[in-house]
DNA sequence: GGGTCACCAGTTTTT
DNA sequence: CTGGTGACCC
């Protein structure tokens, strides 16, 4: 068990209190994990059952973490029964029981981007629309956040002002048709049709209202209105709703999130119990000092401070750099200067930047320099094409009526079903109104389909059978998966297609790295299935101990590269906040097109958090961008850092002649030849 | 079916 | 300046 007494008075009282609604706004580094682990303990010593609690996250990290602490806390015996599980997980979870009543077969399938790309581009060819994958995105997008907002097709009204609305208007209500026909729903379905259930039936609401009495959601400060829906749905009869957040780090309203779920949680949730935990364990004082000042300039948050009774430590440095490169170089220089000051390990830095391709001048820079670094974000283990295709065959065994996914691996790798043969079975099965699958099976009826043509969609069929049955066999799950691949010759195929033969065997390597997933995954459930395995993957709850994987990426020994959203929930010895410039942080499309500089206010806020020990801040005078020599200008943000927390340095001293510094590079690159013949 | 070239756009992204 | 995409050609 844990210790009442080894809490602050304020998690002490979010730790005991029982009934109604709790709204614990928890500030950076004040050990916000711990109180809900703990509190779930205490509930459960309490008397209340396992199965009555219910813990919800926006990651499966997340939800693992809190899963293992709090078995640790309570033991494993008195935490079975609980949910601790995403917000997807959680409707996979009730969706699978229950979505025949909205008209879907249990075995239906869930659409990532990739596939609901191809099918909104299916759909503007369709209507002759523009299809470009950047007019999918846009059209994906507002799709998407309708959905978010619970706007379904036939409520989506389109804005005469906004040309893109009335063909969203067009696609969203299609969209959905062929979803149902293929048997599959989006991210965000899984959502919006729990929402619905809910709604519309009665007893299921009652079952899960008295199922989940005692909730917690971490993150509150994200959650979008259609997860506020849900939680105010499952907590409408017993109300012992908690949640935790930070409202001066909500930075996902991009994609949703409503700060104003966690501003008017007391209002929307009367009787609301409010505890703040502003004691901080992470950072010294005056990098605290400094969050505090920067974020006390936001005005509609709920007023608190951050402070320790720690040392104030040592003061922020600033660099004012000539260019991206020279802040790219300062930094380098002081990764090297604080390691070896402080005892450091390349795993204590971390440099982060608010978009993505900031991370170049630093890569190009620790590569030169020798350090190990890793990158977090970029293209995701499952968007690679080689992992899709085969995930494409597992979708269609376990639902053939996914037609984005059938056709995706009809003629891949190729049979012999060439692209006109794959129009006259669309075509004949849109004039039959029959499905793609049932289609395939009497292709023979299908009007000038060639012998071998048939033939070899004859044999398509067959082998997609085969391995319906094949998969059914749960203790065969991973040799079947093997025996696919080999039947398959996905390999050969990849050799084939990709001349670079390196690139080829990562590929290959990246599709083995699918079976070892398979493996996790059996290991670890008790009941295993090719849809459990399905679902597990479709969630991105990726237990392949892939290079990817933030989890181990962090493990390694290396400076990490992320974005400021990357950074949230994470902490670091040293950091250098980068690019501290208008335009940048804040972002210009946050002044001209968004107007919500206090978002970009919350993330400089959470950056400077991170940091426990020491916080570099960084920016430069001018940078090139498209091509083009830029000036830029120190960020507001700077400004609102009381001058006694920092310590300015200047960079590279401007107007450098050229002869020295082409002198003082080259010797640098003789320095790094040598090293590499000594080794 | 694959390879090349011209053109375009360029914030953040769990599930 | 880059990377990604679509059109076009063999």
């Amino acid at each position: 068990m844990f210790d009442l007494n080894s809490l602050n008075p304020q998690q002490r009282k979010a730790v005991t209190h029982k009934k109604g609604p709790l709204l614990l706004l928890a500030g950076a580094g004040s050990g916000k994990t711990r109180v809900i682990t703990c509190r779930i303990a205490q509930l459960r010593q309490q008397g209340v059952p396992a199965e009555q609690i219910l813990a919800v996250t926006f990651t499966n990290k997340a939800a693992r973490e809190m899963a293992a602490r709090v078995q640790e806390v309570v033991g494993r015996k008195a935490a079975k029964g609980m949910v601790i599980a995403t917000f997807h997980s959680l409707c996979v979870g009730i969706l699978k029981v229950h979505i025949d009543r909205l008209g879907f077969k249990k075995n239906f399938s869930i659409y990532a981007a990739a596939d609901q790309q191809r099918l909104i581009r299916d759909l503007l060819r369709g209507i002759g629309a523009e299809n470009s994958s950047k007019a999918a995105d846009q059209v994906l997008w507002r799709i998407s956040s309708a959905k978010n907002h619970l706007i379904f097709p036939d409520n989506y009204q389109p804005n005469d002002r906004d040309p893109l609305s009335s063909l969203v208007a067009t696609i969203y209500p299609r969209y959905q048709k062929s979803l149902k026909a293929f048997n599959a729903v989006d991210f965000d379905d899984l959502l919006m049709f729990t929402v619905q259930l809910l709604e519309q039936h009665v007893d299921l609401h009652k079952h899960y209202c008295e199922r989940f009495q005692y909730q917690m959601v971490d993150e509150y400060q994200d959650t979008n209105p259609v997860q506020y829906r849900l939680l105010k749905l499952l907590a409408s009869t017993h109300g012992n709703l908690c949640v935790v957040g930070d409202d001066d780090q909500s930075i996902y309203a991009f994609r949703g999130a409503d700060i104003a779920n966690i501003l008017d949680f007391e209002h929307d949730f009367p009787g609301t119990k409010v505890i703040k935990l502003e004691q901080n364990y992470r950072s010294s004082g005056n990098i605290l000092a400094a969050a505090n000042a920067v974020i006390k300039n936001n005005q509609k948050r709920k007023e608190k401070a951050l402070w320790t009774d720690r040392d104030a430590g040592s003061r922020i440095g600033y660099f004012l750099c000539q260019d991206g490169e020279d802040e790219a170089r300062q930094v380098m220089e002081q990764i090297h200067t604080e390691k070896y000051r402080g005892q450091l390990n390349y795993g204590d830095f971390a440099i982060l930047y608010r978009t993505n391709s900031q991370s170049r001048a630093f890569e190009e820079q620790l590569r030169y320099e020798n350090i190990p670094y890793v990158l977090i974000g970029g293209q995701q283990f499952f968007d690679r094409k080689e992992i899709k295709d085969v995930v494409a065959y597992l979708k269609i065994i376990q639902n053939p009526a996914d037609e984005v996914n059938l056709l995706r691996i009809l003629n891949y790798p190729k049979r012999g079903i060439g692209e006109g043969s794959i129009d006259r079975i669309i075509r004949y099965s849109a004039d039959k109104n029959r499905s793609l699958w049932k289609v395939l099976q009497q292709v023979d009826q299908v009007a000038e389909m060639n012998d071998r043509t048939a033939a070899a969609c004859g044999s398509f069929v067959d082998l997609i059978k085969h391995y319906q049955k094949r998969f059914k066999q749960p203790l065969w799950l991973l040799e079947t998966l093997q025996e696919l691949f080999t039947e398959l010759k996905l390999a050969k195929e990849i050799y084939r297609q990709e001349k670079d033969p390196q690139v080829a065997q990562r590929r290959v390597q990246n599709q083995e790295e699918l079976l070892n997933s398979m493996s996790i995954y059996l290991e670890r459930t008790p009941q295993p299935t090719l849809a459990g395995f399905l679902e597990r993957i479709s969630l991105f709850d990726d237990d392949a101990p892939g290079k990817n994987d933030k989890e181990s990426k962090l493990a390694l020994d290396a400076v990490t590269l992320m974005s400021l959203h990357s950074s949230k929930g994470l902490e670091f010895p040293v950091v250098f906040l980068t690019g501290l410039e208008e335009g940048f942080l804040p972002h210009k499309k946050s002044i001209y097109e968004t107007f919500d500089i206090d978002e970009e206010r919350r993330l400089c806020y959470v950056g400077i958090t991170r940091a426990q020990k020491q916080l570099f801040l960084l920016g430069a005078r001018q940078r090139r961008k498209y091509g083009k020599l830029e000036q830029r200008e120190p960020s507001r943000f700077l400004s609102e850092i009381p001058e006694g927390l920092l310590h300015e340095f200047e960079g590279e001293q401007p107007g450098n002649n050229a002869p020295e510094d082409e002198a003082a590079s080259a010797s640098h690159f003789f320095d790094n030849i040598n090293q590499m013949f000594e080794d």
